[in-house]
DNA sequence: GATATAAATGTTAACGGTTACATTTGTAAT
DNA sequence: ATTACAAATGTAACCGTTAACATTTATATC
């Protein structure tokens, strides 16, 4: 008997818990009859079972589902490993996963990890010590060299949204390359040939493939190659403002800039507005995810769309797959892009007028 | 003994988990010193310490916390339900909740409820059914005819950010009506008269409480309040766009608009400059939360900022609170705001000016 | 070295369900 | 009425850990 302490109206009260046992006794039956009562009515019959159904209401039973879990050594948990919870993608993602969890009767752990690994080991160990079934990791890791290389393969675990090629467990994943180079293409078909490119974070999986997407398209197009069009970014709107300046500030100004996700891209149209630039007459900016305020810039954010809760629907699905034994391969998932043509992209100025930018700028 | 189906490079294997009975035979002790060990190492020798420790890792073994979480029936987890975890703002609360949840040892059940009562009573009921110690409701819910209602006061909860005054646990909020006062008063001071609102949703305290300090605020200025001045939204960018839409067609244009979130003031904002008008010159925009966004618009978003993540950790530790038994009162906790003054509020233009602006919208 | 006491360790009963197996009760066929 | 078999119900072991209590071993004191 459990007794656990409440709080009703402002005032703590000790409230006992009744168990199957008290259930049981009120019914004048014997455990296993209520049990199977509630798991296997059918197999019951009908008098016995309207007398226990009848106690359980009498007595307010609710079955102790932490025995249950214990028991059956299933807890129907899924520790999600999120960077950022707070970011708009990821949050899509997150409302997906929820979604998909719950029609399964599946409940998410959420972590918040910040890119810290000591938190990773921790919400991974939940699944070591059985507190959960598996884990979705949101991150890519490194499975030669990375914290989470040890819990992989160790535990059931679906990689999504950034995914390292080499991980051996299911992925779900975006072509991001394809993506980045169907951009790429978009704005060399306005006529920009000096396309910048905002980059995400270093050390992240999107960052190079987005890059060779990049890349793949200005080869395709014979357009050289310049990494001083190339500038760092973290993904937050301040660096896209940073890097706008950055941007403002290099030689040979490009018409064009292609940022990593949306974030980057608002930050830096803020940037060259507030220089005087129009966009995209002066200068186009595109982004990629297309978060619901993309839509609402000014101007609205040529970009690409991802199906962020598809991501998260189709994550769980295949952690389930793996935890129900389904899956003896890693399927490599991937999930469709769009390209959103919106008021931010527009034809390359001609040099004429662009030497007038270039004045302003100076 | 415990036998879990990993997948271990893509191929599945059957994999035990070493119980404490396994360790204890390895190191040649009883159960209870290899527990003692792990709990209360100084309560057993230095000696038999290092053997059970040596046999710890010579089987892989960790404690599986779903047992002992059945035996304390302490579950160290936290059930949240979130209208939208997909809402920046609510994004930004939950990584504060996860952060002081997760420095206590507990972990978050994040329930993405999208408003459906009935999501909202299975998860309530993971705190009946032992899966759970605790829940935080972010939305407010009527204490009289809300399916919340059965649930509150039968459970430890604390309700944050959407509350209710008569709601009898303990709650974490900020002074609304104070917050949209002060908004309303900064504009006045700007020389606005007319000033429209774009409201949150209907049935929400929050709308009730903003409509109260505006109210307050035009009361003290000795100005009328006139409700062909009150637009209907629901916190998105559409409704946002849509209202000022309204707002335009409206006979009387109103000269500023305080919107009850920031999504709101981007959406309206965005329709007012493509019907031509300057903000903040012929018309201001006033937002409420001041997320990520709100300073990198065009123009930068006067708001009111909200500590979400405080909001957050506070919650978390009312609940802990509660549930240690410290609390025996329902404590009501106001979060503080501060009015971020940016550009998109600006001097009311002069009569002379707006006749002009009428001009272009008739 | 005997004794008292403290420290270390062992034994075992919980916790609350589920389920294999045993037993009782009911039904149908002879 | 007896038997055979099915349906209904009961009994008890088990899941992995903890902790109260029992027992053994070490240490200090005389």
């Amino acid at each position: 008997m459990l007794t656990v302490t409440f709080v009703i109206h402002s005032l703590a009260v000790a409230y006992t818990m009744p168990n199957i046992r008290e259930v049981a006794e009120y019914a004048g039956v014997s455990v296993a009859t209520v049990s199977r009562t509630l798991q296997q009515p059918e197999r019951v019959s009908p008098k016995t079972r309207s007398r226990v159904m009848e106690a359980v209401q009498a007595t307010g039973y609710k079955p102790n589902l932490m025995a249950v879990k214990f028991r059956s050594g299933k807890t129907h948990n899924l520790v999600v490993l999120v960077p950022t919870v707070a970011n708009v993608f990821f949050a899509r993602v997150i409302s997906g996963m929820q979604e998909a969890a719950a029609e399964q009767g599946y409940a998410l752990l959420l972590a918040n990890t910040m890119g810290d690994s000591r938190v990773e080991e921790d919400y991974a160990k939940m699944v070591q010590t059985s507190q959960a079934d598996g884990l979705i990791q949101l991150r890519a890791f490194n499975p030669f060299d990375d914290a989470m290389a040890n819990a992989q393969g160790l535990l059931p675990m679906v990689n999504a949204c950034e995914v390292l090629d080499a991980v051996p467990c299911p992925t779900v994943t975006l072509d991001n390359r394809a993506a980045a180079r169907a951009m790429t293409e978009h704005l060399l078909s306005l006529g920009h040939t000096r396309i910048a490119m905002i980059k995400g974070p270093q050390a992240s999986p999107l960052t190079r493939e987005r890059l060779a997407g990049y890349r793949d398209a200005l080869t395709s197009a014979g357009i050289c190659y310049d990494d001083a069009l190339l500038f760092p970014g973290d993904f937050t709107l301040s660096a896209g403002y940073q890097a706008a300046g950055s941007i403002l500030k290099s030689r040979e100004r490009s018409t064009a800039v292609f940022c990593e996700n949306d974030e980057t891209a608002m930050g830096a149209m803020q940037h060259f507005k507030q220089a005087g630039l129009r966009v995209p007459e002066d200068i186009s900016v595109a982004g990629f995810d297309d978060i619901a305020f993309a839509a609402y810039c000014d101007p609205p954010l040529t970009t690409i769309a991802q199906p962020a809760e598809e991501f998260g629907r189709t994550a769980v699905s295949q952690l389930l797959d793996v935890l129900s034994g389904r899956t003896r391969r890693a399927p490599k998932i991937i999930i469709p892009f769009d390209l959103v043509v919106r008021q931010s992209t527009g034809p390359a100025p001609d040099t004429t007028h662009s030497s007038h930018i270039k004045e302003v700028a100076s």
